[in-house]
DNA sequence: ATAGCGCCCTGGTGGC
DNA sequence: TGCCACCAGGGCGCTA
């Protein structure tokens, strides 16, 4: 499953790849990653913009689509101004699209050659002007991938009440602590709920409470100080370590060019194998309906 | 306000 | 061997 760390190497490998391309055209293939939106809006809201800028918010993908056309931004954009023609009062309304990607569960985005075989579950193809094609596959059709206003983005989808990025300095164990605050709620179902922290899910979850050598199952508002400070350390440890990784090794994630990532987790998916600091057979329960893996002995729930 | 559950979807798995 | 019920799970919407 695509988290941030999947989501961020997509951005990264999206900035490389398809920035400042323009558009040419679109194939939609299964308007079920559309959601509400229609095929003709997706078709006329992007179909000869150009990719601007590229941003993840937790582990949403947003596409600034530019217009293509006129020369002063066409310009800015190539000479990799940043967002500098943002400031700009001419154009006050720049880019008031942002193709807005979620993988959900098994989303993925693939950038090939636009003549390459359309592979199964193949919903969207997007044609660049450098003859590759931005691709988006999803067996389960649970993922989105729409083309939203900021105000449909606020409106559709859970982004303006996300938590803060975890890599970001903004994060800390003072914004930690209001966010768990007295919530009777398991630890780990928090740290899955996108208000408290944006981006973490199941595997890095599971993998940071290992690390900081807390259960799972440990109420929110049962935990000391010292151990939300361990939570802040080891969520960007991890966070950080997959990032750099490319992502965990799994069957559902390859990066844009069908690589998988080569980050191995601790816990996630061990359940039964031995834990790597104690050796403790692993155990696997189920949390807010999902499975949830941890050490009983690393990460014991304290005497009361 | 908040916690819990059902929904979406389909390949893989385990039981008989 | 073959069939089929069941499971996994992010985010959202509904309910109590």
């Amino acid at each position: 499953m695509p988290e941030l760390p999947e989501v961020e190497t997509l951005r990264r490998g999206l900035e490389r790849e398809v920035s400042g391309r323009r558009i040419l055209g679109a194939v939609v293939a299964n308007a079920k990653v559309l959601k509400e939106q229609t095929e003709t809006a997706f078709r006329q809201r992007s179909i000869g913009k150009r990719i601007g800028q590229i941003d993840r918010r937790g582990k949403y993908l947003l596409l600034s689509l530019d217009e293509a056309s006129h020369p002063t931004i066409e310009g800015k954009t190539e000479s990799n101004s940043g967002d500098s023609y943002r400031e700009s009062d001419v154009f006050p309304t720049v880019s008031p699209f942002s193709l807005c990607i979620h993988l959900k569960m098994r989303g993925q985005l693939i950038l090939q050659p636009a003549d390459a075989p359309i592979a199964p579950y193949h919903c969207i193809s997007l044609l660049l002007d450098n003859g590759l094609a931005l691709r988006f596959h999803d067996m389960w059709t649970w993922g989105e991938m729409r083309v939203l206003t900021a105000s449909e983005i606020n409106k559709e989808t859970g982004l303006a009440k996300m938590g803060k990025e975890p890599l970001s300095d903004a994060w800390n164990v003072e914004d930690l602590a209001v966010r768990v605050g007295a919530r009777n709620v398991p630890i780990k179902t928090l740290l899955l709920d996108q208000r408290v922290v944006a981006g973490v899910g199941n595997i890095y979850a599971d993998e940071s409470l290992f690390r900081a050598k807390i259960h799972p199952e440990r109420p929110g508002n049962s935990l000391i100080r010292a151990e939300l400070e361990r939570l802040v350390v080891e969520v960007r440890t991890v966070l950080t370590e997959a990032v750099t990784g490319g992502g965990t090794t799994s069957d559902d994630y390859t990066d844009l060019a069908g690589q998988p990532g080569r980050y191995t987790p601790r816990v996630y998916d061990r359940a039964g194998q031995p834990c790597v600091v104690c050796g403790t057979s692993l155990t696997r329960t189920r949390l807010g309906g999902r499975g949830t893996v941890y050490c009983s002995r690393c990460q014991e729930t304290p005497q009361e």
